[in-house]
DNA sequence: ATCAATACCTTGAACTATAAAGTATAGGTG
DNA sequence: CACCTATACTTTATAGTTCAAGGTATTGAT
């Protein structure tokens, strides 16, 4: 199975990393491995490209962070989505889906072998 | 209907314009007007998104480009897939299925409400 | 003559992803 | 102790994208 390339994931990353958030409090580091751990393969963010989105979440208010010092002695920025967060989220959901319907119809009118690998 | 914005289009551009000669040669003004149609509101690709992206892709060697008289006596500049445009083609297919396979594992797994608008 | 539509092109601004390098701490191993 | 790995955050520099805006030129209709 191919790796998501940047240009594939271009514009997708913020989606990616709200996802994780609607669904709970988390810091950056394990967003990261969420992320990658649930991609099985396909996804390996690095921390230049998920911090960058952090910072640039908070500073739009769609988040919140919060420093903590964990069990293990590190210390750890927790972030949570904030109502205007999840207003965002849910937007975000509504152009995905909006995406996928556009490519649907020009993908499906095609026999473009949906179904066989190319490769 | 939401219409597509910038970022969620990001990097998907190209994929839509060889889909567009995927099935046939086409000309630049042509492309634009095709895909504006079939995106059905929720696209409106500039000619300042378009043009960059066909010249790109003939750099690359994914197209070639042919100057032609029409018979309303406009000149048109006619593209067309090379083999490696094809190659290229079905990658991005490729690409965009593993997306979309992800998403789906990342949203599907909490109840966002896939099947209700939102707005 | 004027205007809209066709058909092409380019520039500049704004934004994105990402590799790379840097800081700091915890917990192990030889 | 010295060394390494994993955790955890940050920043910089580079390369690439979209897109509004403006520009050129032709056809055909009003």
């Amino acid at each position: 199975m191919a790796i998501l390339n940047k240009k594939t994931l271009d514009g997708n990353v913020e989606t990616l990393i709200l996802v994780i958030l609607q669904e709970g409090p988390s810091y950056g580091y394990e967003i990261i491995q969420t992320l990658n751990d649930r991609a099985a393969g396909v996804l390996r963010m690095g921390e230049g490209t998920a911090y960058p989105v952090l910072h640039r979440l908070e500073q739009r208010d769609l988040i919140t962070s919060q420093w903590t010092k964990a069990e293990s002695g590190r210390r750890r920025k927790y972030y949570r989505l904030t109502p205007k967060g999840r207003r965002a989220f849910a937007e975000n959901v509504q152009q995905w889906k909006a995406l996928v319907q556009l490519m649907q119809n020009l993908l499906g009118a095609e026999s473009v072998g949906l179904s066989g690998a190319g490769e």
